[in-house]
DNA sequence: GTCTATAGAAGGATAGAC
DNA sequence: GTCTATCCTTCTATAGAC
């Protein structure tokens, strides 16, 4: 592949990530891709045949950009309370780097589930907690967290720093309406969500329980 | 209005609700709708004109069932604990009936927010907050919420509840291969997620920070 | 109010020249 | 590899009969 060849592809992946990102699957236009790459429809179709195979490369990457970032956590040496600190603190600022992405995955698999199938297949809940457990065996009895509650307790913390970002639109009007800062409140939100999803923990504590 | 008439415009209506609902304002199709509600196309425009109207119609009608959700916990006398318990046994059984509302909503809202402003323009934050501190004035100094923090509070309120379901799609690909059942996460959760809010807030207790 | 038929525009995809 | 021109399908929307 020439050098030339690999401007061309990459300025197109470029171009087709940002109008699928903002427009969606259904609502962006192969004209509008072509026009951002600077260049004309038939390229696209020289390159990807169909917008079909054009936006399942587009789905792939940023679907694999987003879900790398739940794994290092978890090879941290560190404490569970440190490592949740760590989570936030990283994810929140990758997120505050690509906002529209948890809006665009969530929606895109959410219209067809298929897409992520083949992406989670080496992923198992079971081997997750297997993992925990090693690393964490006195901290999960602890806090009364078991193979159980897993999916509860990983939920709640994914929930925490994805929804302002799914939940953008609404949350940057009203914010706006109440004239305060959603860039402030996110900066903030590192340091809060850490805070609440430990102490929501460690209340349950054994014998500490609500 | 005759008989006949209402009954074909809500056929309409509710056609236009789930195909929208299914495939988006931009996947969706006219002749779906139609076909859907066992009409022609033509007597769709005959009704809201353009599919552009009959989308708004759906949206706002979605909308305010969802939001208005949120209202009436307000409304009961009891306590900040109680209230958040009854949020979320009422909210979560709601959501099991209308699972694909949130992703929706959310959806089209990212998509163009103008769509939610004219359902919030007399929300305000400002206003929940002295509503909050005229019924909760002791919780409210105890639990260490303030006028600041409760945008954080809130958030992550919502967020547990709300992001199982808009991240519907990637949670029944995990429960299915890790062998679990969502619609037990689910109905489990209506507990947990009172937990886990109460415990996070109860942990901010003034002298017991974490 | 409801239908058939069709206009008119837009979008994905391809042929063929260079 | 890149372009122009165009095909063909699909979709929204309307005209006009009943």
């Amino acid at each position: 592949m020439t050098e030339v060849e690999k401007q061309t592809e990459d300025r197109i992946f470029e171009s087709a990530t940002e109008v699928f990102i903002e427009k969606g699957m259904d609502g962006a236009r192969m004209q509008d891709i072509a026009n951002h790459a600077g260049i004309n429809k038939a390229l696209l179709h020289y390159y990807y045949r169909t917008k079909e195979r054009l936006f399942e490369a587009v789905f792939e990457k940023m679907a694999k950009l987003i879900f790398s970032r739940f794994a290092p956590v978890l090879d941290e040496n560190a404490s569970l309370e440190d490592k949740i600190r760590f989570f936030y603190r990283e994810h929140i600022s990758f997120l505050q780097k690509n906002p529209r992405l948890p809006a665009f995955i969530l929606n895109e698999i959410n219209r067809n589930p298929a897409r992520i199938r083949k992406l989670l297949w080496k992923f198992n809940i079971n081997e997750l907690w297997n993992t925990l457990e090693k690393q964490h065996h006195d901290e999960l009895i602890r806090y009364n967290i078991t193979r159980e509650t897993l999916p509860q307790v990983m939920t709640s913390i994914a929930a925490i720093s994805v929804f302002p970002f799914a939940a953008r639109g609404i949350m940057e009007v009203l914010f706006e309406k109440s004239g305060q800062d959603f860039n402030k409140y996110l900066e903030d939100r590192k340091e809060f969500a850490a805070g609440f999803v430990i102490r929501a923990i460690k209340g349950c504590e054994t014998g500490t329980n609500v």
